[in-house]
DNA sequence: CCAATAGTTAGACGATTGTAAAACTGTTGT
DNA sequence: ACAACAGTTTTACAATCGTCTAACTATTGG
């Protein structure tokens, strides 16, 4: 797996381009809303409020960890996923501070 | 100021979506920053800053006025773009209260 | 009026992306 | 052990995207 890095760090320019890139579709967008709505969500859950197939949604979880704003953890035979609240605050920190004042 | 909207507003969930994926090219960011960091831009200073032709800048400008980031007007032969923060912000904050809070 | 400049538009092309089907690995319950 | 379940990987394909060249419009200066 790839690096996910600790809370609090400044973004480095790879991972600020990851998280933009993985913010980009919107269907993924609406599965971080939807582990974000649980406490410790299995994929199995989201699979049930997607009409995508189950490689997709595999496919959609490995780009936002990859990105760093989702960890998951195997427990089982169950994939228990939640936000990593913190990058993504660290993004629209570092976003508005690029772009903004 | 010329805008009627304040940072609060909420987004249209399409300009969301553009939004997104107008934040999803690493060059489109660079633009945007180069754009937020003068006055007010032409396009022409653009092209000295950025190893790509005119005709790519002025997709990427229009896909950012699509997006609503940035406002671009007319000035004789001159286009002159600055950055909507506030619509920059309303992006970060709905980006947070969809996933975060 | 002419030439130079600023930006737009159209068309094309290679690269990337979202998606699904199928085959696979690993886990649980009976 | 076996069947059912959860998730991954591979492969393939249509759609989208970033980029360029070339041709176009529009504006400015001599």
């Amino acid at each position: 797996m790839t690096t996910s890095r600790s809370s609090g760090d400044i973004l480095q320019p790879e991972q600020f381009e990851l998280i933009a890139k993985a913010l980009s579709d919107p269907r993924r967008v609406a599965l971080l809303e939807a582990i974000a709505s649980e406490r410790s969500c299995a994929c199995s859950n989201l699979r049930g409020q997607f009409p995508v197939s189950k490689a997709t949604i595999s496919h959609h979880i490995k780009e936002l960890v990859r990105a760093g704003l989702v960890r998951a953890q195997r427990q089982g035979q169950y994939l228990h996923c939640d936000v990593r609240k913190d990058v993504l605050e660290a993004y629209t920190k570092a976003l508005l501070r690029r772009v903004g004042r």
